[in-house]
This record gives structure tokens, C-alpha cells and sequence, in this order.
DNA sequence: CACCTGTTATATAAATCATATAACAGGTGC
DNA sequence: GCACCTGTTATATGATTTATATAACAGGTG
């Protein structure tokens, strides 16, 4: 179960904010390896958008290695960590956001602290998840 | 003087490109506060793209506050550097970076490296910059 | 007044995005 | 075998975005 919100009229694609999403939620530990996602066609009804929409995002979600596609179970969580590769993949997306952020002036303090916080507002989900598991 | 190199066969727009390489030109202070852009039609003659796409690309620099544009001057670099703006800005692109980040099973060192790496190619471009002044 | 700026308007072709309808391959449970 | 569920593929259509082209306008410079 994972709650899914598509803003429609921002300028980010539905299958590009659909993909995020998801991500997030492994990031936050909302899915874990093994678990399903909603077949196609359901998550496509849930949140009201085209089943080929739904399928794209899913596409990319197994050619980026985020899950593995199952033609009996669906689309199951299954993260690829090959640590090189993710430096890699990682470092290219890296490299735009801090030319930004070194043109307004931020420092590599400045940044260390970020990269902290929003880890650790990754992990405060976990523990508000275990914590309320009876609910 | 600043090479820009557009990749025709890129999923990514042309305009986006100008934008991303303009942005890491101030980072690498290879364009510098005062400096002036090459005119939205000369721009567009010397890299062979359309007058209109250096200008979509110009506009948003300025609305992203990048650049001052003088109608007699052109687009001269001008980096507004409030502080908790450009922490908000840029805390919402880090925080998808470092959601795939921590799928992939990458720790919060493994990025303060990362940070420091890339900022300090950054200044190794600047100093390269200077000491080959007079080439 | 020619010449350079950015800016705006309009039109057009190509590509991308999202949708719709339909069908197929394959596994599950009855 | 037969419904029923998966993902996947094909095809078509409309809306939006991207990139181009041609043209004109406002304003500052020499």
C-alpha cells in the first residue's frame, strides 16, 4: 500500500512524477524487496490515469534497476546495488545540482548538511512506519 | 569566450542543455559576475540552433535569476545568491539525487565525498583558468 | 539613419505525452 | 477447459512541447 498523488497540472510529466514516487517510497523503506506493486492496470484506476502511462513508468523503473518485472506477480521491488554503478549514475545528476548550487554562493558545508538532513528525514519514515505498524 | 557543445541526439531539450552549461560556466567561474552572453542571435548562429531557443534558454536564466537582461547590453551574468532561497531551490533537486542515492544503498559519506569531489573540480577549473591566462 | 540589442507575434513541422481500444502470451484457480 | 488475472504489443488520436522560420517592433549606440 502506498499512497500516490499526481499533480496534474505541474509541468513534470505523470509518468516522470509516477517514477519518483516510487522511488521515494524505497528510499523511505514504504517498499521493500519483494514486495509488489499494484498490477498496471489497478494503479492506473486508483489514481486515474491510462494504463499506458502506468506501464511506462514501470518500464523505466526496471531498466533503471529498481524493480523486476514478474509476467505472473508484476512489478516487484528489487533494487540493483552495484555501489559503482550507483556512484556513477549518481554523480552525473549530482554534478547539476551543486553547479546551481555553488552559483548561489552555497558551500561544500552547506551541502554536507543537506545531504545529512534529508537522510535522516529518510529515516525518521522508517521508524514513524514501525513504530504505528499496529494502525 | 565559452564553448557550448549542444548534443542534437540527447533526450534532453536544447534549450535545457544551453541552460545547464551556462549554469556550470558560472560555477567553474569561467563566466564571471558582469559578463556579457553572446546575443541571443549570434549565440543561436555560432552553436546552429534557432534565435528563439537561446532566447527561451536566456529567459530562464533570468527568471531562475541567473542573469540581468539589458535591452541595449544583452544578457550579462548577475547570480542573486539569497541564501535560504537558494537552500529551498536546491533542497528539492537533492532530495530526488539522494532518494536514488539511497536505494542504492549509497551512505551519506559516500555523498559528502561525492560533494566535495565535484566542487573541488570546480575550483581545479578556475585555477586552470587563471595560471593559462595568457594563451 | 543604419545597426545592434531583446522582445513579440504568427505559423509550421516534429516529437513527446496521455489517452483509448483491442488483442496476445502466459500463469492461476476452479 | 475456462474464466481471470498478469505484462506486453499494436494502432490511433488529440494535446502539448520543442524547434524552426519569417517578420516586425521598441529602444539604445555610433
Amino acid at each position: 500500500m502506498m499512497y500516490i498523488e499526481i499533480d496534474f497540472s505541474s509541468d513534470e510529466a505523470i509518468y516522470q512524477q509516477l517514477c519518483n514516487q516510487i522511488i521515494q517510497g524505497i528510499a523511505m523503506s514504504q517498499l521493500t524487496d519483494g514486495m509488489t506493486l499494484p498490477s498496471v492496470r489497478q494503479m492506473a484506476d486508483e489514481i486515474g490515469i491510462n494504463m499506458h502511462t502506468v506501464n511506462k513508468a514501470y518500464s523505466i523503473l526496471k531498466q533503471e534497476g529498481f524493480v523486476k518485472v514478474d509476467r505472473r506477480k508484476g512489478a516487484v521491488i528489487s533494487v540493483k546495488s552495484d555501489k559503482e554503478e550507483a556512484l556513477n549514475s549518481v554523480r552525473k545528476d549530482m554534478r547539476s545540482v551543486l553547479a546551481e548550487a555553488r552559483c548561489r554562493n552555497l558551500t561544500a558545508e552547506d551541502l554536507h548538511r543537506m545531504v545529512d538532513e534529508i537522510y535522516d528525514a529518510f529515516d525518521a519514515y522508517d521508524k514513524a512506519v514501525e513504530s504505528a505498524g499496529s494502525e
